[in-house]
DNA sequence: ACGGTGCTGGAGCGCCTGCTCCATGATGAC
DNA sequence: GTCATCATGGAGCAGGCGCTCCAGCACCGT
């Protein structure tokens, strides 16, 4: 087939990903980055259709990054229950300080900007929650098997949901520029609570 | 004096902020905000300066309005630690449910969406959470003081901090649409953990 | 009554941006 | 080697918006 597409799609998701992080959906225009990839937006536009699809092809796969990331630290993991919460909070702690701009989670921040405009981006955002919680969850739940924490079975679900909730919390005040050891100080205790071990 | 100022401030600055929490910061125009509230744009500009004087202005009336509603809500309680915390949550419920648009906390949506073009967003909202951790953190103490829950005093000030991050989470998810009986679910065991009762 | 002060709000300017169009040339089939 | 195909990206269009300007008028002190 002739006229093949020439452009590298995967620089310009990353491209666009980071304008649209740093900056924003609305602050940041197709020309940003058309100039930042070198794709010129007449190809941007032959791809996905508009900005929107654009960007939702990019939140996409940065959601489906994020719930990779969830899994990889609570899978990877060999340790109690209480060290298992402890680590996931510190290395979600760890994540979004490494950034110096504070810039958050695209997928909390996009959620706040354009959950009313475009219900695409709530059920992306909802989608990608529900699977967090879903591997927290089954780690709450082995760690009952294992007797390592007592709650009623039908508390097993919020608990997952709960410590999914406590990590989301933890990248809202990093957003607002709360020194790192504050972070981790809260992280700390907050892990020890979701463990049901008293301070 | 000659020439007093003739609009309504108050109107003006509720119909502002009606605006920018349903439609953000960008998808708001100043002729929207005019035609809502009947102030001419020229008013608008001599009293605020530009678009972004009016919205902090909103924007700091607003984040008042949160303190005053955290204070009131802890302050107002009697009863047991444990039911404070419960209490607080589930009032933080059912007022971010009692919008049907789900359009979760303006604070929290401007901080995603301005928190990197703006410092000032950041600088009035994380003063707003500081003070809303005082207002927990004093009900903390007091539990200490009368023996309902034992932790080091270390960990007063990030347990006081953990509560409203907690809060701060719930709106989160309600904010992506989560039905409001599992939010409901969430929070008392949420409660349950901050008050270190096992559940 | 009267005059002047300064608020008021509609008209308009300039800029930005989402999107379209099209001439170009690289590509692959034959 | 030749040709048809189609991605490419710069130029341009149309609409929206922040902000300014100014003529008019409501208000208050005298």
């Amino acid at each position: 087939m002739a006229g093949t597409r020439r452009f590298d799609e995967h620089t310009l998701l990353d491209c666009a990903q980071e304008t649209f992080w740093v900056n924003g959906y609305d602050q940041t225009s197709i020309e940003d980055i058309s100039l930042l990839s070198g794709v010129g937006n007449g190809s941007i536009y032959a791809a996905y259709g508009s900005k929107l699809g654009l960007f939702l092809a990019v939140f996409s796969r940065y959601c489906e990054g994020r719930v990779t990331f969830v899994d990889g630290i609570v899978t990877a993991h060999h340790g109690d229950f209480e060290s298992a919460v402890a680590n996931y909070l510190d290395k979600v702690v760890a994540d979004c300080t490494s950034f110096e701009d504070r810039r958050g989670c695209l997928m909390l921040n996009s959620v706040a900007e354009l959950g009313t405009r475009f219900p695409e981006v709530l059920a992306i955002s909802s989608r990608a929650v529900s699977r967090m919680e879903d591997v927290v969850t089954v780690r709450v739940a082995q760690g009952i098997e294992d007797g390592e924490l007592s709650i009623s079975s039908a508390e097993i679900e919020p608990l997952g949901a709960h410590i999914v909730l406590v990590s989301q919390g933890l990248i809202n005040l990093s957003r607002i520029g709360t020194p790192v050891e504050r972070l981790r100080g809260i992280a700390t205790l907050s892990g020890r609570l979701s463990a049901l071990q008293a301070a």
